[in-house]
DNA sequence: CCGCCGAATGCTTTCGTTTGCAATCGAAAC
DNA sequence: GTTTCGATTGCAAACGAAAGCATTCGGCGG
């Protein structure tokens, strides 16, 4: 049973609970004899202090949440790791949520609120209309990871029209002259955004531009859109708007008897470790996932120190990983 | 800000505290006229209880650790999905913890215990001597999710004995004789269970068996494992302990040439979603996880009602999943 | 030996909530 | 108009811990 408190080992010590408390709180006035009694009965008795009823007079809680809808995307296994080693090296605790069966995000909201969370990480780029404001305006440090610029919350992540730019100078450099985008869900801000790079700057240089939605950043999503792509004329390359929507196009492309990338070059984005799996062997625009998710926290500690300052944003530079599904310089 | 309290309700609608605290507890005797008195003024101010404070008396936080140490391989992201929407559906709140870079798995039991949780799944097959019993000997539910009964805690998983056996006798009928074990890590319970039924099996049945271990369950650890047996005399057929690991044998054995099933066999376990991928489409032996991951929450939640019943073990019934890397019957 | 002062310690209130207990209310039965 | 009794309500004491304030301690200079 985790029945000891305070208390208890302040009457084994035979001292007050002030002097039980004080050893447990950094910083405090103790004598190194005071302490060195203390320790010993809380260990005897096993004691740790809880950590719930601390965070009622000092109001902080070390509690995150960690909110995400994008448990079909492997990339974001990879995420979760680095989010939830940083925060632990931090001091700070994810509450994880699962937004993907959520039809009133405003729960999401009042729940996390109800728990005391001091500060909030989204991480997904495809969230109801509000949902960082709201939590911005219940007062809790809400940055947005993988999310578009709004100057309304922290934002951190890349430039995805810049990336789409990128993806259609890569293309038109290696000679393909009609591209192609295929998107994930169409309201997705990552979607819209790297679609009008990607098509200004292929217009920009000549190239003939079409572009579709798979209506989820899937495998099977990026396979069936693909797949009615080949059905009927198609361009000579395709800039895909995530990796595992690249592999479902590949995957659609080979089942189809084209060779990629000679029959049809393929580009994604992410990076994730799949895309460099020898098998698949993706050539994609590297995101930095790490300085993002580091950004990410940086950024609400930040704001645990500054409640009240602007509403900032950090864009990472991306760059090309080249290997199979392009055809070289 | 947030700091919108009981007393501040009850201030406005001037009533007491306790008339406040009713209306907001499930159950408790509130008169109509006094709840729609109590709720009208909490909406104007904004107010929901605090469930850190209310825990403190209630002894309920509805907590629950979620530990794991595989961020590496996706299956588990599949996991944590079903984990984190039938938590939520039960009202439960998941505290997320990543053992990976852990050294002393006794901070994660403190810590843990810190913030009150009521119990703890640990989701891995790979766990530290001692880790799940110090929960238990802690006071909090715990329950193994994909691990080894031992008696001492709830476990639920599957029976990985039978399932090396369901392996063997699978590569043995479709006329494999020679047939090969690659483990994962090999301290794993996981890896030894499956090499132990899978080799008695084989052996029982007239067939030559190997066996290696990958030191991880990654894919390029399956990669490379394979790659090294390749070089060598090798045998007809592998039953490789995780699918990820397949998946990075699959793309060895491609890199050396080999055409699969036809000059070697390959058969995963778990059958997670890339499994089924077109262009991967391993031959699998499923592993149930909604229902693992079911059982796991049933059972801690059983617990919660009786502390002090046996430990049970809860292990469900695999399958084959038939598709490209093993010769038809 | 006295006075002084900073460091240690203890006392008590407070954080936001629940809950046992006692007081009050209201309506039905007389 | 009384009684009576169950349903509501308020009061006050927890829950486990932090921190302001006042008190005591210990060592120093004089």
């Amino acid at each position: 049973m985790t029945g000891v408190t305070l208390s208890d080992v302040a009457q084994r010590a035979g001292v007050s609970r002030a002097a039980v408390s004080r050893t447990f709180t950094a910083g405090a006035s103790v004598s190194a004899k005071m302490r060195a009694r203390v320790e010993a009965a809380a260990r005897d008795l096993g004691y740790s202090p809880n950590l719930l009823a601390r965070s009622l007079t000092t109001r902080k809680t070390q509690l995150v949440g960690l909110v995400s809808n994008n448990f079909q995307n492997p990339v974001f296994l990879q995420i979760f790791d680095l989010l939830t080693k940083g925060l632990q090296d931090r001091g700070l605790r994810p509450l994880l949520v699962n937004l993907s069966d959520e039809t009133d995000p405003a729960r999401s909201v009042q729940l996390l609120r109800q728990y005391s969370v001091e500060g909030v990480i989204l991480a997904t780029s495809h969230l109801p209309q509000g949902f960082a404001s709201a939590f911005r305006d219940a007062g809790v440090a809400v940055v947005h990871a993988f999310g578009r610029p709004t100057g309304q919350t922290d934002v951190v992540g890349i430039d995805n029209v810049a990336a789409g730019e990128m993806a259609a100078q890569t293309l038109m450099a290696r000679g393909y002259r009609h591209v192609g985008f295929m998107g994930g869900p169409e309201q997705a801000s990552t979607t819209q955004d790297r679609l009008a790079g990607f098509a200004a700057a292929a217009q920009a240089l000549g190239g003939v531009v079409s572009h579709s939605f798979a209506g989820a950043y899937s495998f099977e999503a990026g396979r069936g859109e693909m797949a009615r792509l080949l059905s009927g004329p198609r361009a000579e390359a395709y800039f895909c708007a995530d990796d595992v929507l690249t592999i479902g196009a590949l995957s659609a492309a080979q089942a189809a008897g084209l060779r990629v990338p000679d029959d049809l070059g393929l580009i994604g984005l992410n990076d994730m470790a799949m895309a460099g799996w020898a098998n698949i062997n993706l050539t994609t625009i590297h995101q930095p996932f790490d300085a993002i998710v580091r950004g990410a926290m940086d950024l609400m500690q930040d704001r645990f120190a500054n409640p009240d300052r602007a509403p900032q944003t950090r864009l990472f530079p991306c760059h090309i990983v080249d290997r199979g599904t392009l055809r070289p310089l």
